[in-house]
DNA sequence: GACAAGTACTACGCGATCCGATATATCGCG
DNA sequence: CGCGATATATCGGATCGCGTAGTACTTGTC
């Protein structure tokens, strides 16, 4: 995994979607969906989002809580947490990049 | 497509890394490979590269100029740089909201 | 109390994408 | 000449995105 993106693998939105969601504090799979769709005005199908969950738990970036009724909770784990900042700063850096170029260059 | 990201689908990685990439100037492939890895520390291989300029040739995104040598040229279109412009602004707003949940709950 | 709508998750599968591996050809340099 | 860099193209496995459908419980409302 040599990717400057770090440990998400390509195809991280929905990842990086709900890492930030759950950033906020625990939340279970139904209320990512809405919070997800609140910030982002995209909504998130129940197949993108429980795939996204279950690969993010696998690789240890989030947890599984307690369930209480039907809810399955998840929090970030330390490694969510930092691996998100990471990514997060990473994509500030490729941004300001990509801005700095159109800006600097209206031909 | 549905997608608040716009007509790149997802976060497509590789795509944006190209766009950014040609907008410096126009370039060809085997440049835009280097500069992509220079800029963002991730090599990015043939099979990525050349796949991605053509999904982005075929959407209008970027088109290719007269060949010299044996270098074949792309530069943005307008649509291309309107394009790259917004999504860039998107993930500046995601990557603000992202750290800024970070920052508020150090729990 | 019936019926719709919302909540919450699971399962399935097509299509798109990523990207390493491989192939081909040219060029410059010691 | 041989080797590494330049330059592009293609194939195929693995992964992922995401729409659709299905289950089941709860809440609201007429």
């Amino acid at each position: 995994m040599t990717n400057a993106l770090g440990e998400l693998g390509r195809f991280a939105e929905p990842a990086m979607y709900i890492l930030v969601s759950l950033a906020d504090g625990p939340k279970h799979g139904y209320a990512i969906m809405t919070d997800v769709e609140a910030f982002s005005g995209a909504p998130m199908g129940p197949g993108t989002l429980y795939g996204a969950l279950a690969r993010l738990e696998r690789r240890g970036l989030i947890e599984a809580l307690e369930p209480e009724d039907r809810r399955r909770p998840y929090r970030l784990t330390t490694l969510g947490e930092t691996t998100l900042q990471a990514q997060l700063m990473q994509l500030n850096s490729f941004v300001r990049t990509g801005l700095g170029r159109l800006d600097r260059k209206p031909s």
